[in-house]
DNA sequence: ATATTATGTCAGTGATGTTGACATAATATC
DNA sequence: GATATTATGTCAACATCACTGACATAATAT
């Protein structure tokens, strides 16, 4: 019976942690099929709900604005940007400093679609708060926070306190 | 001045829930950079770690235990899981009591790879526990399994209590 | 005048997922 | 014992989203 303590205490510790990576990783699963059915319907994808989702949340942004948010590379967001450029979500205005940029903001639609996506989101997790209540949702904050490089902690809140 | 509680709780709620789904996918992006990093250097991919990880997890479980946990389809995980056994990282055997079922188990390959992968994520997280300390923590856990789907709650936490 | 920057574009590739159809062997049921 | 169901595997075709590397253009900075 001396033995138990130690041990208990390492083996909830590597608990501890295998609980918050299955947990992260079955919310982040169930968290995104929401938007990913109705997506589906419009032949977009989660590529497209990101782009969405930052022009809408960062009106004006640029295309290296962006680049460097998602951390993809040109390529990849540029297929799906020009989609939803052509398709009518996304508006360019070239920049009235340095008019080599791309300005990018939602249109009406766009602004429509991203209300919808969002929606569903915006249902799972204020259900979930609701249910933990404030002082786990101030936890969950910080300690997400936490799991995020270092050296990106200032972007995400940036982004978060605008 | 009278204007400004109702306006500044609705302004707030929704400004939390966009906090929320942010750091769900900061956190997430940056979670999964680790292991994705030495996953590219032997030729596998997230996929492959899932695979690896929920085999660790649950000694002795079969294919379709697999399929459901995973929610994808027979095909993407036969490709990953056919890789794993002819570079041998996982075992198969035969169901004693169902001899149909492919009772699956990682060699000691397979173990010492996932403990490497593990690591990386074990660090961060432990890292984002112990600054957060271990109320934050909780509020993390209850957060998110209730962002998990309400019918894949049991799921996760036998996954979890294990 | 020259270098750098912001953006766009081409061509090729790879990982991961999908659907649908079909095959086999083992088990369960009538 | 015949038949249905289940667990697994496999084939072919396809979509999405990421990547690399190279090159082009226009605008801005030095």
């Amino acid at each position: 019976m001396q033995r138990k303590l130690p041990h208990s205490n390492l083996y909830l510790r590597e608990e501890e942690l295998r609980r918050g990576i299955e947990l992260l990783y079955f919310a982040y699963r169930d968290f995104t099929r929401d938007p990913d059915a109705i997506l589906a319907e419009t032949g977009f994808g989660r590529a497209h709900h990101r782009v969405l989702y930052f022009v809408g949340r960062n009106p004006g942004t640029t295309v290296s604005g962006l680049l460097s948010l998602l951390r993809i590379t040109k390529q990849s967001l540029s297929r799906v940007l020009g989609q939803l450029v052509e398709e009518g979500y996304v508006k360019q205005e070239s920049g009235v400093e340095d008019r080599r940029q791309r300005l990018l903001y939602l249109t009406d639609k766009g602004e429509t679609f991203e209300k919808e996506l969002f929606a569903t989101q915006r249902q799972r997790v204020a259900e979930a708060y609701k249910k933990a209540g404030p002082e786990a949702v101030s936890g969950f904050w910080e300690v997400l926070l936490n799991i995020v490089n270092e050296e990106e902690r200032d972007t995400v809140l940036s982004q978060i306190e605008k």
